[in-house]
RNA sequence: GGCCCCAUCGUCUAGAGGCCCAGGACACCACCCUCUCAAGGUGGAGACACGGGUUCGAACCCCGUUGGGGCUGCCA
């Protein structure tokens, strides 16, 4: 029996998501449980859509939520000798062929002949020489028999070779594609079960065949856990659906719940016990047990097992995390406070905004700035859709703001930002306005301003009305 | 379209042929406790998608149907 050893191989995209977090802490489970190793890799082959900092957004996450890796993280960037070597072997073998096909060309061909989406073999016998610009390389499947795996929470999987496609393993920039890559270092990490979501089970034949025709030997098991969804049922993310680790941390949830209620989401103790500590979670997790079908990350369930868990909390701890968190919250923008605040209680005033699950803005302050500011929901509508799109830090908020005012027919910055300050602080006067929003993050700050928008045009029908 | 997967209360799940006219938790409703609200207590409503088999017996096994989802990229 060889020895455990599982990994988390998440893409560096910005930020970390909740069924990236599920997935790291079975991962992370069956690890402690078996006496393995946890390895972090970082799966940054696609160059042009990767930063550094992506990478250390993940390593705080898994960090917060106690889920410390054994090794690494490596990164799949640093790595590329490796997969050349990998892709010299296929080549030797003739396992791979170039193609200059664009994706355009493959489906023109595709819908004349009247066949499904998918590459068509065009280039397979063309032995072009896989060296000039523009040449990707593709593994040639093959066209008879079977791959199939036995997954620890599926069973038997099958696919048959011939509906596999000739899938690329490197692109024409020369950078390997993820299959390739993810092949490559399960092999060179000696990981024994590959962990994952259900999305990766079409990867799992290729994965396979590119295994087994780069001689590695046995490959690992596979486990693939069933997807996290919302309440439609789709896979979440991240345009319609709250995922970001971060944005619960923010919120106020505690790790410890978070990981218990992770924990639940496919997988159950024995008993009707719900609330386990991380030490009962690593004991009693048993990975066969995974249930195979999707699962809806329900908020309200959330909030009830971190209401249990922070009522759990002494007085000394409670008071403790929470002067933390809130300490966090507002101590970037506290130089900008201290120059505006009078006492200690404007401190307060100033930031609550930050604290707030929602705003209600003062009342008075309301009526004012409507009053003044006839173009108040279109300033709101121009700036949500920028908010939406733009980089989130002070400049681009700023020419944000401008061009909502401007096309709006408001001219002047301090008149169209009063709109917004209103919407997400509840106030007319505060700490600067970008910074703040900066703080408060794009999910937040859009909710507010849509909120905003939505009241002056419930109140301007009103008005109408009359 | 093709390939693959999934199917128990609204949600997360227990259930591995008789223990189940289906248990727990969240959410919901009512009552109790109570200065409010929470918390807590008690109770209520609420599900085996459908149709065929197999079996003395099926939520559990098999087949089909329906529904949902994933994948189908020079993203991962």
């Amino acid at each position: 029996m060889r020895s455990v050893r599982v990994r988390m191989a998440p893409s560096p995209t910005g930020y970390f998501h909740v069924g990236s977090a599920r997935t790291s802490l079975f991962n992370w489970l069956f690890a402690r449980q078996q006496g393995g190793t946890f390895v972090l890799r970082i799966e940054d082959t696609d160059i042009a859509r990767n930063r550094p900092e992506h990478a250390e957004g993940i390593e705080r996450a898994l960090r917060w939520l106690g889920l410390e890796w054994d090794e690494g993280p490596y990164f799949q960037s640093q790595r590329g000798e490796l997969y050349r070597d990998a892709l010299d072997r296929l080549a030797a073998k003739g396992l791979v062929y170039a193609c200059d096909c664009t994706p355009e060309q493959v489906a023109a061909r595709n819908k004349a002949a009247g066949r499904p989406p998918g590459y068509d073999g065009y280039c397979r016998d063309r032995r072009l020489d896989p060296t000039p610009p523009g040449r990707l390389l593709r593994f040639r499947t093959p066209d008879e028999g079977t791959t199939s795996w036995d997954d620890i929470v599926r069973g038997k999987v099958v696919y048959d070779n011939a509906s596999i496609e000739d899938f690329s393993v490197r692109k024409s920039s020369g950078q390997p594609l993820f299959i390739l890559a993810n092949v490559v270092d399960d092999a060179a990490m000696a990981i024994s079960h590959v962990v994952r979501g259900e999305d990766h089970v079409p990867n799992t034949p290729k994965h396979l065949l590119l295994w087994e025709a780069l001689g590695y030997g046995e490959p690992p098991a596979f486990a693939h856990l069933p997807l996290l969804v919302n309440a439609s049922r789709q896979k979440l993310s991240k345009r319609r659906d709250k995922v970001a680790v971060e944005d619960y941390r923010d919120d106020g949830y505690l790790p410890e719940a978070m990981v218990n209620y992770l924990a639940l989401l496919g997988w159950s103790p024995k008993g009707d016990r719900e609330i386990l500590s991380r030490d009962d979670l690593v004991s009693e997790f048993r990975l066969e047990d995974v249930k195979s079908s999707p699962a809806f990350f329900d908020e309200r369930k959330l909030s009830d097992v971190n209401a249990i868990y922070l009522r759990s909390l002494t007085e000394t701890e409670l008071l403790e995390r929470s002067a933390r968190w809130l300490e966090e919250r507002w101590a970037p923008i506290a130089p900008l406070v201290q120059e505006r605040a009078r006492t200690l209680g404007d401190v307060y005033a100033m930031t609550d905004f930050l604290y707030l699950a929602d705003v209600q803005a003062v009342e008075a302050e309301w009526q004012k700035v409507r009053r003044q500011q006839p173009a108040f929901a279109a300033v709101l509508k121009g700036v949500e859709a920028r908010f939406a799109e733009c980089e989130w830090e002070t400049s681009a908020l700023r020419d944000a703001v401008v061009e909502a005012g401007a096309a709006a027919g408001v001219t002047s910055l301090a008149k169209a930002q009063a709109p917004v300050r209103l919407a997400v602080t509840g106030r007319t006067v505060g700490p600067p306005l970008f910074e703040s929003l900066v703080l408060l993050g794009r999910r937040r700050a859009l909710g507010r301003v849509a909120a905003a928008r939505e009241r002056a045009v419930r109140e301007d029908q009103a008005g109408s009305e009359r």
